[in-house]
Formats: structure tokens, C-alpha cells, sequence
DNA sequence: CCCCAACCGTA
DNA sequence: GTACGGTTGGGGG
């Protein structure tokens, strides 16, 4: 029904005209998850999911009058549910009863796209019990019978059923078609066979049961072999499979209840016939002041400029919106901008990217303006003569900001060698919004297919790596030369190893790490993916997957230079997008003083890596290959046969089957656990068995992943090891040590400490570790300002004796390790957001007893219970929470309905702060470490971190000079953003390796 | 060849 | 109870 009830005049669809069936239901939930969750009106009203809706529907519309196109629409129509109450509930109860209600941010939506679609003088159709995919299928069917086309604006697998040569489907986000050979692409059968396929899969969204343990892959295959549902559930008992043949026979019937539930009705009634559909002219004045009431400045302008309407003169319609106050956004800030006018976001061409006072506006715009314009690939060109480069260059530094890419023969830039670079500028030559971005790639280093006894040739049409890096570096180098990219590290020491140093970049991933962090990836192809709406080309598509993968030299130029211009182009379209952002959320210093300098910092780190040796590691292993051996052939002995120790599940077997030992926790999949827990437990109580695996485990862990696993990492030129550290890989802010992760070589067992004296200081040099003693406990005094803490911490006495004292009334002088180390126990259980269960496990004590403890320190420390309920509300109403110094951590899931998550996502935001803090803390430190330490004229080298530990390079003779300069930085880190109410205290020692060193 | 579960190393 | 990454076994392709 067409609620504004317009009179629409009708023409008899004839062959040869096409119908347009956009899923309106389908793209709301799309278009909501997909955007940027930002976009708010100025009062508030959440209009993401509206915004995105009407840029798809006015692309599709201008697209559609523009016949050059080809596709042009003689009738269209949005389709949305009426309602969850359909048909398919009455046949299958539980259809859909997984369906949670909608966002509360997307609720008002719902009502703005329908408003939006009789603005844009569209027919919009909804019929009472019915899915909008039933009206769709009787539609096109009934299209498809006139001889007319049909195109369906969705990327809805229910939808692919209806495909067939003259119905096709069109995924507006991606920009894709989805026709008969997409459909065998993705699913591996024709659109006809689609309903077989969903019934055995089943669809956990929806609720259809589908046959347990049959995927698409299985199920395409058994529709390959038996050609439909009902033959294979016919003849069943041939499948070989043993128990996909039981699985499919046991549940046939819900084989046969799914397919009822999937299969789409084309005999749905219809309040308007197909000819009431037709495409009728745009009526300018009505969609602007409909775009104008949802302030979407960038779409009015077009609008109205197409129209040739005067879009000042247009009064913004009254829209009435059904939204309480629970659906205003916690986080916004209303004062400042509810009464603020829109205005558009005119002339925002590349060169004032940074330049706009109202970062909320421009930030909104942009994000607007980006998420749905098109990605031209067929303009990205391979630069292959010096006069073609040198032209990039000049119009670089025209604009003063360029993209750029480096692609390199492998992941690890420490190995990797130069095979070419791209290059992408925002060009507003014919775009004055500023869309408009060309991309160029610079092959460099391609190699052909054809290898000789030579090796592989040099691929033809490509500068040198002389002519080109010569050329760019004076631009990578140039401080008034913005350079943007995405994982810009990786570029850093490709290129330094190249003698060419960036300065001046800025680096998405990062900017979304700081806007973002705990709520998805920051990878290129999520972030496309939100910000942009569109999926990059994968590495796998151009190198190939696995055995048959090439490297980057190999892969053909052509495909080369869409594959790396297209990542370039996307940086520069995410910075323009992101950097205004930053500012709009007042995290640009979190940005620019936390993340962006470490990109360099940390780069100089990684290149330096560290010496390990390899006879300690060698001796190591043998040591422990004996000795494992030796507890090997006790366990057999004792186990009565030998077996899989490595296996969980056959150990199982053997201590709680054929031993018979008591049982105690199980796995979340239902096995017996043999954790080192339980295995400590059967130990305690007098069994010897469970020891020997408890020590067989930890010598076998300690030789497969240290002393067998880190020579591999030893480089074959500067014989050291070069960890990669992830900046954006963590909620809290803390960094991540990866290929190898340096952050977990063992120190707490005599066995495992062994392996730190393989790392080595060169000859004529020390190791110096130094590290921040309680340095989250001080974070947590500061924060929750606790007068006992901060006064233990001042006087510099044991803190965990003094919460023991606290708490028990004992005094700190001659206190039982046992009272001290519970203590400990609660402090750490405090930092992680302590639960009475996971004290007690802790402490192996009664779940009442960890209470007890519980109530008594929030009696002692009640601010400690303040901080705590607060941060929990803090995040509760802003979903996320701050370190002192500003940075967020978001977690989306904290309103869970879930006790079970809503409780862990507590805990993580009471931790966040602290580990935060104390995170953000050790980089500000860093960051000012390397200019301290020159300043003073000293040659340390900063090698590794370790979250609360760095580790440094000194020569023998500057020490004593060194250590101080360490300390100081590192004590003084927080300065002077924030006065720290509890003193920082470092400890730090010189030694040969790293084990004396700590 | 890829994915997941279980386990365990660090702060 | 927080935050990570790596190895192994095992299931499936």
C-alpha cells in the first residue's frame, strides 16, 4: 500500500520494459551495519541507514534517466516487510525466533526510508503477512511473464532463487550483478536449485533448521550428484558418508519443513499491479525538502542542481519521526550543534582536507558523500615513462597530499624487496565536492612468467628501481608533502631499506584504531568496507591461493596496478573521510601524540631487532628433547601404551577412561579438561601420573615454540631477529609482538628462563631492561584515587603486604606469604575486573569464601567499588570508556542482554582504563626516548617493549650515563598531560643477556 | 590447505 | 577475573 495515497496514473507493462524491485527491508539492516554508525542529524535523530538509502536510491535514478547507461527502469518499486507476523510462522513457530529487535538507533529509520521513498515519488509496497521477498518473487514472476526485465536491487541470498535469464539482482553497496553464473560462483548451483540448497543448509538468522552439519559446500555437492532434494532424500541410503547418511535420513522431514520456509511465494496479493509501478518524473522540490529536513547537505546540492532547483528557497518538510529519548545517541553533543545549520560541504576539494573549522558537519558530510560514491578502477593508469612520473609528482606537491603504496615481494618488510609503488590524489578538476580521486601504479621490480636458466626475466615496460625511487624520494622525504597511507610501517621499512625515510604521513589505520578500536578489524578491506561501501580486490585474487600463489614480482602488471592503485586510492578516500572524523571526536592529540609517531619509533625498533644465539637455543633443545623423552617413556610405561601425550582427547582417554581418575572440569565441547589446572588438582591428591604430563608439557611447549621455533627467525643478512609490532591489533591501546612475539618468552619456571639467555647483547654492549614496577596498581590508585594506595605508593612499601594488612589486620612486619600472596591475588583480580568466581578459581577457595574477600577490600578501598560502578555506567551509556590521556575503548556488547557477555564486556571496560592507561603511559615514553637519549648525546638503542618493560642496547662504556636517561623518560612519561597522583618507579639493570638484565 | 579447539607462554 | 600470539591435534576439504 502506498500510504501517501498520491494518485499514480499506470501504463500497461509491456516486453522489452524493465522493473526495478528494490528490497527496502533487505538494505535497511544492510545499509545500518554497514555505514558509519556516526551519522546523526543535528537533534540527534540517527539517520545513517536513511542517508545511505537515499544515495543508493537517487544513484539508481539518475543512472536509470541517464540512458547512456544502458539499464534504464520503466517501473520501480520499494518492497518492505509489514511486519515478523507472516505465513511462515504459522507453518514453522520458531521462524525467525532468533531475530532480536532491531537497533535501537535503526528503529526511527524505519519509518524516514519509507517517508524517504514516497519523497524520491516512488511506490512504496508492503502487504500484512507477507516478506517483502514474497511481493518481489510475484512481481517479477508476473514481469517475467510479460517478456519484461527484472532487475532486484539486493544482495539477499533468499532473493537468488528468482534469477534466471531475463531477472537479474544488483548489489547496490558493492556494485555488483548478480546473475545465473554469480549465483553458480557463490553458491555453486544454479539459481533453480537455490531452495534445495537452503533447505539443507538451514539459516541460523532466520531460525530455518536446515540439516545439522550439511554447509553450502556439502550440500552443492550432494545437489551436483543427486540432482534435488527430493531424489537424494529419496535414495539417501547411497550417500557413503556414515554419518552424513544417518544426519540426512534422521532429519528429512526438516529438510522438507526448510524448503516450505525458503521457497518464496509468487502468489502474494498485490494491493498495486505491476502497471501502477511505473517510473514516474522526479518531483525536485518534494525530494529536497525531504533531504533537507534529514540535513543530507551533499545529496541536496546534487538534487537540486540536477533538478535545477534552487534549493534555498525550498523549506525543509516536516517530518514526523516516532523516536523517544531512549533513542538518542548517548555520545552526542548536543549542545554545540542543535542549533547549528546545516550547511553543505561545499568546495571540499583535497586541499582543505584539514582546513574546516565545523568537523562535525564536514565529517558527516564526507562520510556521506564517500560511503556511496563509485570506485572508478578503469582510471587507475601504470606509470611507465619518467615524464608520466615526474607529472605525478609535480601535481603531489601541488596538492600537498598523496597516497601511496609500496608493494614489496613479501609480508615481512625485513625480507621483502621493492616491486612497485602507487600513487593516488584526490583530483578536483572536475569534481568540486572533492570525490574524485586518480590513482597511478609504478611497476618497478616485475618479473615474467618464463624462467630461463637465468631465472626469472625482467618483465618489459617498467622503470628502474634507480629511476624511480631517485625520483620519489626527494617527495616521500619533503616535510610539506603530506603522505597517506594505510599500515604505513610496512612502507617505512621497505623503503628505509631503500635509504629513503617518510616524513610527514599520516596513517588510516591508525586513525581508526584511535576512532574505533573494539569494534571491528582496521585492516584496508574492513575499513573499505564500512567507510566506503566497497571490497578491495584481495591479494589471493591476483597472487592466487596457497601452493599455487605467487609473489607480487610475478603477478602480471596490469593486474598488478589495479590491485595496488586501487589500495592507494582507498587510503586517500579513508583519510579524507577519517582525519575530519578525528577531529569531530576530539582524538586528533590521541592520534598525533600516541599512534602516529610510534609508526617511525617503532620501525627503527623492528630494523634494529635483536641478536639471539643460536648455540644456546640449540643446546636448549637437545636438553629438553632428552628430557622429554625421558618423562615420555615414564607415561607410557605408567599408561600401560603409547599415545598421542599432545592430544587432549586421547589423554583424556587414557586418565579419566582407562585410569579411572575423578574427572573435574569439562571443555566447552563437553571433553574432560586436562588443563594444568585439573592436572595440578590429581597431583595435589597424591596421583604422580598427571605431574610427568604437566612437566612433559611445559618442556615440549618450551622447545616447539621457543628454543625450536626462534633460530627461524634469525635474518639471513643482519643474523638477528626482527619481531613485527602490531599498533592496532589490541583494545586497550597495548601493542603486540608478532613472527615472533617477543612479549612471551618465558621467565616464570628456572627451565623457561633459560631461553632468555639466548637473547644477547654484541660484543662491546650491554642489554638494559627496564620496567615500571605496578605500574597498572598505580594507574588504578590514580584513577580511583585511593588514599591507602596512593599513600603506600608515596611511602614506596609493599603494596600488596599493605592491602593484606587492610584487609586482615595483619601487620605488614612478619606477614604469612599466604595472607600476602591472597592479597596479591585480590589487587590483580581488582585490575581485571574481579568476579567471585574467578578469585576462587584463582585461589582454589570456596566461591563464598571470594566473596567474603570481595566485600571486605570494597569495605576497605570503598572508591575502588566507586571506580568501578562508574566506569561500568560510563560505558554502559557511551559504549565505550577512556584512558586518562583520552584514548577510547569501545565495547559495543556491554548492553548485551546475555548476562554471561555483558558481564565479561564489564570486566574488559573496568580493565581497559587501567591497561590503557598504563599502555598509552609506555608510549609516550618511547616516543620521547630516542630524542632524550640523543639530546644527551648517548648511542642506546631502543630494541623491544614488553607492555610495561623496554629493553636497550648500551655500549659498555656509556651505561652509567644511560640508565638515568632511561629511568628519568620512563618516570616522567606522563608528564606533563597529566600529574600522576602516585609516583611512576622504574627499575633497570645492564647484563649480558636478557635473562641477568631483568 | 584451512579452520577450530585446547592449551600455555607473557604482562 | 584483563590483554595478547603460537603450537599442536584433529576434522574436514
Amino acid at each position: 500500500m502506498d500510504g501517501a495515497g498520491a494518485p499514480r496514473y499506470s501504463i500497461a507493462m509491456k516486453k522489452g520494459d524493465h522493473l526495478f524491485l528494490v528490497d527496502g527491508s533487505g538494505f535497511i539492516f544492510r545499509a545500518f551495519h554497514a555505514l558509519p554508525p556516526l551519522t546523526r542529524k543535528s537533534d540527534g535523530l540517527p539517520v545513517g541507514a536513511v542517508s545511505g538509502f537515499c544515495n543508493m536510491l537517487w544513484k539508481l535514478l539518475t543512472d536509470a534517466r541517464d540512458t547512456s547507461v544502458g539499464v534504464t527502469p520503466t517501473h520501480f518499486a520499494v518492497i518492505f516487510d509489514y511486519s515478523a507476523k507472516t505465513f511462515r510462522k504459522d507453518l514453522y513457530n520458531a521462524y525467525k525466533a532468533n531475530r532480536s529487535e532491531p537497533p535501537e538507533d535503526l528503529v526511527p529509520q524505519f519509518g524516514l526510508i519509507r517517508e524517504a521513498t514516497r519523497a524520491f515519488n516512488l511506490p512504496c509496497i508492503e502487504t500484512e503477512g507477507y516478506e517483502a521477498d514474497d511481493i518481489i518473487a510475484t512481481y517479477a514472476r508476473q514481469a517475467e511473464a510479460i517478456g519484461a526485465d527484472v532487475t532486484i536491487i539486493s544482495s539477499d541470498k533468499d532473493l537468488m532463487q528468482l534469477v534466471t535469464p531475463n531477472v537479474h539482482m544488483y548489489d547496490s553497496m558493492k556494485d555488483k550483478q548478480i546473475g545465473i553464473p554469480e549465483v553458480i560462483e557463490k553458491w555453486g548451483v544454479p539459481p533453480e536449485k537455490m531452495i534445495d540448497l537452503q533447505a539443507m543448509v538451514g539459516d541460523s538468522v532466520d531460525n530455518v533448521p536446515g540439516i545439522p552439519g550439511i554447509g553450502p559446500k556439502t550440500a552443492a555437492q550432494l545437489l551436483e550428484e543427486f540432482g534435488d532434494l527430493d531424489t537424494l532424500l529419496a535414495r539417501a541410503n547411497e550417500i557413503k558418508q556414515v554419518k552424513r547418511r544417518e544426519n540426512i535420513i534422521a532429519n528429512a522431514e526438516l529438510a522438507r519443513l526448510s524448503r516450505r520456509l525458503v521457497q518464496l511465494r509468487t502468489d502474494a496479493p498485490l494491493d498495486m499491479p505491476l502497471d501502477a509501478l511505473v517510473l514516474e518524473p522526479q518531483d525536485g522540490p518534494k525530494l529536497i525538502a525531504f533531504l533537507k529536513a534529514m540535513e543530507f547537505g551533499t545529496l541536496t546540492r546534487r538534487v537540486a542542481e540536477a533538478c535545477d532547483c534552487d534549493a534555498g528557497a525550498i523549506e525543509p518538510a516536516q517530518v514526523k519521526v516516532e523516536w523517544g529519548p531512549a533513542a538518542r545517541g548517548p555520545d552526542l553533543d548536543a549542545g554545540a550543534s542543535a542549533a547549528a545549520p546545516v550547511r553543505a560541504a561545499n568546495g571540499t576539494g583535497a586541499a582543505d582536507i584539514y582546513g574546516d573549522n565545523r568537523p562535525a558537519e564536514l565529517a558527516k558530510a564526507r562520510a556521506e558523500a564517500f560511503a556511496t560514491a563509485r570506485i572508478d578502477k578503469s582510471c587507475y593508469v601504470t606509470i611507465d615513462d619518467v615524464e608520466d612520473l615526474d607529472d605525478w609528482i609535480r601535481a603531489a606537491r601541488e596538492t600537498g597530499i598523496v597516497a601511496f603504496e609500496a608493494e614489496g615481494t613479501s609480508i615481512d618488510p625485513m625480507l621483502s624487496e621493492i616491486v612497485g609503488i602507487s600513487l593516488a590524489l584526490a583530483d578536483n578538476t572536475h569534481n568540486p565536492s572533492g570525490l574524485d580521486v586518480r590513482a597511478a601504479y609504478v611497476p618497478l621490480g616485475h618479473k615474467t612468467g618464463s624462467d630461463d636458466l637465468l631465472g626469472n626475466g625482467r618483465a618489459d615496460n617498467q622503470l628502474t628501481a634507480g629511476e624511480v625511487l631517485g625520483r620519489l624520494k626527494p617527495l616521500l622525504e619533503d616535510t610539506s608533502v603530506l603522505k597517506v597511507g594505510h599500515n604505513l610501517k610496512y612502507a617505512y621499512l621497505l623503503l628505509k631499506r631503500y635509504e629513503i625515510e617518510i616524513k610527514a604521513y599520516d596513517d588510516v589505520m591508525l586513525m581508526s584504531y584511535v576512532l574505533e578500536a573494539g569494534k571491528g578489524g582496521h585492516s584496508l578491506d574492513s575499513l573499505s568496507d564500512r567507510w566506503l561501501g566497497h571490497m578491495p580486490a584481495s591479494f589471493k585474487d591476483v597472487a592466487g591461493t596457497g601452493k599455487s600463489s605467487v609473489s607480487f614480482d610475478m603477478v602480471e602488471i596490469d593486474r598488478a596496478t589495479v590491485y595496488a592503485a586501487e589500495k592507494a586510492d582507498l587510503a586517500l578516500r579513508l583519510a579524507m573521510v577519517l582525519k575530519p572524523w578525528l577531529t569531530a571526536e576530539h582524538l586528533t592529540r590521541v592520534y598525533e601524540r600516541l599512534e602516529r609517531p610510534l609508526v617511525c619509533t617503532l620501525a627503527r625498533m623492528e630494523e634494529r631487532g635483536i641478536t639471539v644465539d643460536r648455540q644456546i637455543l640449540s643446546r636448549l633443545s637437545g636438553e629438553l628433547a632428552q628430557k622429554a623423552a625421558a618423562i615420555e617413556d615414564e607415561i607410557y610405561r605408567i599408561a600401560g601404551e603409547r599415545f598421542t601425550i599432545g592430544s587432549p582427547k586421547q589423554l583424556g582417554d587414557i586418565l579419566f577412561g582407562k585410569m579411572g581418575l575423578p574427572g573435574g572440569a569439562k571443555t566447552k565441547t563437553g571433553q574432560w579438561s586436562t588443563s594444568a589446572q585439573v592436572l595440578e588438582d590429581l597431583a595435589a591428591s597424591g596421583h604422580e601420573f598427571p605431574r610427568k604430563i604437566v612437566d612433559w608439557r611445559q618442556l615440549t611447549k618450551l622447545k616447539s615454540t621457543y628454543t625450536d621455533a626462534l633460530p627461524g627467525y634469525i635474518h639471513p643478512q643482519t643474523r638477528r631477529v626482527h619481531t613485527s609490532y602490531s599498533l592496532a591489533s589490541t583494545t586497550t591501546g597495548r601493542l603486540s609482538s608478532v613472527e615472533p612475539n617477543l612479549q612471551n618468552i618465558p621467565i616464570r619456571t628456572a627451565e623457561g628462563r633459560k631461553i632468555r639467555t639466548a637473547f644477547i647483547s654484541t660484543p662491546g654492549n650491554k642489554l638494559v631492561s627496564a620496567d615500571y614496577s605496578q605500574i597498572e596498581l598505580r594507574v588504578l590508585a590514580h584513577v580511583a584515587d585511593i588514599p591507602q594506595l596512593r599513600q603506600a605508593f608515596a611511602d614506596g612499601i609493599d603494596i600488596h603486604a599493605m592491602t593484606a594488612s587492610e584487609m586482615f589486620g595483619v601487620p605488614v612486619e612478619g606477614m604469612p606469604s599466604e595472607i600476602r600472596r591472597r592479597a596479591k591475588a585480590i589487587n590483580f583480580g581488582i585490575i581485571y575486573g574481579i568476579s567471585a568466581f574467578g578469585l576462587a578459581n584463582q585461589l582454589s577457595i570456596e566461591r563464598s569464601e571470594a566473596s567474603e574477600y570481595i566485600k571486605k577490600y570494597f569495605e576497605r578501598f570503598p572508591g575502588i567499588r566507586d571506580y568501578m560502578d562508574s566506569t561500568k555506567e560510563f560505558a554502559r551509556e557511551h559504549g565505550y570508556v577512556e584512558t586518562i590521556f583520552g584514548r577510547r575503548a569501545y565495547y559495543p556488547d556491554i548492553r548485551s542482554s546475555n548476562p554471561q557477555v555483558r558481564s565479561f564486556n564489564e570486566r574488559a571496560a573496568i580493565n581497559a582504563p587501567i591497561q590503557g592507561s598504563a599502555a598509552d603511559i609506555i608510549r609516550r615514553a618511547m616516543v620521547r626516548m630516542e630524542p632524550a637519549l640523543q639530546a644527551a648525546k648517548l648511542s642506546a638503542r631502543m630494541l623491544l617493549q614488553v607492555h610495561d618493560e623496554l629493553i636497550f642496547e648500551v655500549e659498555d662504556g656509556e651505561i652509567d650515563k644511560t640508565l638515568p636517561v632511561i629511568i628519568t623518560t620512563m618516570e616522567q612519561a606522563a608528564m606533563p598531560a597529566i600529574a600522576m597522583k602516585v609516583p611512576l618507579k622504574v627499575d633497570a639493570r645492564a647484563a649480558a643477556n636478557w635473562d641477568e638484565a631483568h
